[in-house]
DNA sequence: CGGTTTGTTATACAATCGTCCAATAAGTCG
DNA sequence: CGACTTATTGGACGATTGTATAACAAACCG
């Protein structure tokens, strides 16, 4: 057996820690300054061990990257449980939360930027992006569903909404200044309005 | 005299090779492997002569991005110049133009990634990027002004379809099997039907 | 306890990085 | 032509890259 019950726990640990190390090297240095080293001394490890665990550098990026977008996931998926039954507080939710604090965050931008560096390169990467962008496609298809957005024109309102979503939020990490949170939902708040109204 | 007029033709078409360099090694390699003594040899002369006529690396990039934004600029510009008078044409033909060959193009986005992975780091670059932000803007705000934006209305207008432009632009990159340019074109269009019916 | 697997480190490796410098070629001007 | 500025090269520099490996520590099982 390679890797029994009672004992998975510790490297899975292990794992995660050096996930955490370089998600926050990431944040502190940038993509291009973030080395297997750095992110070794930042777990308090040898550089060895992260291809002990990884199968290198870009394997643990892109793990990085999932576990990134796991969270951003999830801390969607409570901000529209969090808002109720009505079918348009919760949409507006999912959009209000992917602007504000941790997700609309320049921090997490290196994490894209890195990812998004090896999408053309590394095709299961790329398989792994396309993967991220249809599951966020199709819960935000769900919401609109549920907000009476007929169903042949969901394909085109949920592209929309996440290109208008992503826009945004790029924009937002690249220059805060520009704008702020509570602008870009404003925005993003009218363009569902009407597609909704246009669509019911 | 440091650059006599009659002088400066020869150094600048060198200056204009390197970034072109810049630019087929950024499409061909990725921006992970775009270096120096790539772009050198790319453009056939010694990796010295880089840092002769370039601060630097990241000097080169941001000119680089600078050139190719021109480019995407001036594309831009002569398709609504071909549009003609009717403004509603002429705002449809700026953001069609935006999602076609060869501004929509998997092979510019590693020009844009490695130049937004030094924004965090340089603020120099940062402003860079501020001032290509909003020039953008600014030229929407005008096709949108022409067809009947209420003023209160044109920056916000304006934030959204850029970013929903950007957004649809980034994924067509990223993913090019997802959906196609026509589709991204009719969604934008749908958007900028809305912005101007409740504006108007 | 002994044998085996696994976690972990330290180090070595070849490759590549960006930058700098001395030397040469070429062009320009008095 | 001679003085001078510029263009360009090739090589060296130290730093850093990702990865492989050998050794040591620790945990586990029979």
């Amino acid at each position: 057996m390679k890797a029994p019950a009672y004992r998975r726990s510790v490297p899975d640990a292990r794992r995660r820690s050096l996930i955490e190390a370089c998600m926050r090297v990431l944040a502190r240095e940038g993509a291009t300054r973030t080395s297997v080293r750095a992110i070794a001394a930042e777990a308090g490890v040898s550089a060895g061990l992260v291809n002990h665990y990884f199968e290198g550098v870009d394997a643990l990026v892109a793990e990085t990257y999932a576990e990134t977008d796991r969270l951003v996931t999830d801390r969607l998926a409570e901000a529209v449980a969090a808002a109720g039954p009505d079918p348009r507080d919760r949409l507006a939710a999912f959009v209000t939360g992917s602007f504000a604090a941790p997700i609309a965050n320049p921090d997490l931008l290196a994490t894209w930027i890195a990812f998004w560096s090896l999408v053309s390169a590394r095709p299961e990467i790329a398989a792994q992006h396309e993967a991220h962008y249809c599951a966020f496609r199709a819960r935000l298809e769900e919401l609109l569903a549920a907000c009476g957005v007929p169903a042949d024109r969901l394909r085109s309102a949920a592209i929309g909404v996440t290109a208008l979503v992503d826009g945004l939020w790029l924009e937002l990490c690249l220059s805060p200044g520009q704008f702020d949170p509570a602008e870009a939902d404003a925005i993003a708040r009218r363009f569902l309005d009407a597609i909704i109204a246009s669509g019911g």
